[in-house]
DNA sequence: ATAATTTGACTATCTCTGACTATTATATCC
DNA sequence: GGATATAATAGTCAGAGATAGTCAAATTAT
């Protein structure tokens, strides 16, 4: 008990209770529990994994950080109304390619949809003012993802 | 901690917000945001690629100067030229879809991705005033053909 | 025993700088 | 007016620093 992952894990929840997207240090939290930064790759691993409904991005080098989202629907709402929900309005071309990515490591689509969907949102293709991209994309990301999701019932 | 890069990357595209190619003196920009100059040609290379849709053209000496200029589109095989070609600036439904199905019909992409194309370039999908949707649609599906054929370069 | 956890060494990637190089414009000399 | 020197830019590249990732061995829990 009182695993040092369970609490790394019971940690990052507490953190995501407001908010359904986190950006940490790893060194930093490494530090914090007093354990090696690797430790906290195993705990995202085993615990944050896609199966979780979670998706990580990170970045590395000087700024580095960790991102955490919880991908969870609530039980009654369909995943294609929690991801639409996620989409919403508006959404910046990092997070709808994360999207993409989920779908993929869902296996909700194959690696080559996914990139077409990347390559629908992307900056190149939206040729907007910069405020608007977002908008739009948002209505295109929405439109795929219903028609993803329809394939699905058919398959 | 913003990286300096990123604060860099995000204050060019600002400037590019209005117009599509800016020119600028890479010792003031530097300078303004007390770093080496090289930093900028960093910034450049990695968020101002061709990949990323932009072309750097600079001069040195007195008056010289850095211009950064946003692609509208890539280059690339010739039956992609064609295409590319024949969606052109604008582009309706109707013929948007009949690229679609084209491409399903050679094989160049599944079912699935057909639909796919088919729903990012639906009416749906666009909401913007009727005369902007075909100009939209067409630059959406270039950036989809683009990435078609990127495929099966790689495949 | 078996499975889960924890660590550490090694690797990969991203950022930033500084020294050195290349190019262009302008001033100066004849 | 042409050649040459000087100043004003920008480009390149290797290396240091800052993060994060991977994986297998050691440890601990069940």
């Amino acid at each position: 008990m009182a695993q040092l992952s369970d609490s790394i894990e019971q940690f990052i929840k507490e953190l995501m209770e407001e908010d359904a997207q986190i950006e940490l240090k790893r060194n930093e939290l490494a530090q914090h529990f007093g354990c090696a930064p690797s430790q906290i790759n195993y705990v995202l691993a085993t615990r944050f994994s896609v199966d979780h409904g979670y998706i990580i991005e990170s970045r590395r080098g000087g700024g580095g950080y960790v991102r955490i989202v919880r991908m969870t629907h609530p039980s009654g709402s369909s995943l294609l109304e929690t991801l639409l929900n996620r989409v919403g309005n508006s959404i910046d071309e990092e997070s709808a390619n994360a999207i993409a990515a989920f779908l993929y490591e869902r296996k909700l689509v194959t690696k080559n949809e996914a990139l077409l969907i990347k390559a629908a949102v992307s900056r190149n293709a939206l040729q907007l003012p910069v405020s608007a991209k977002d908008v739009l994309r948002a209505a295109v990301l929405r439109n795929m993802l219903t028609q993803v999701f329809r394939n699905l019932e058919e398959g």
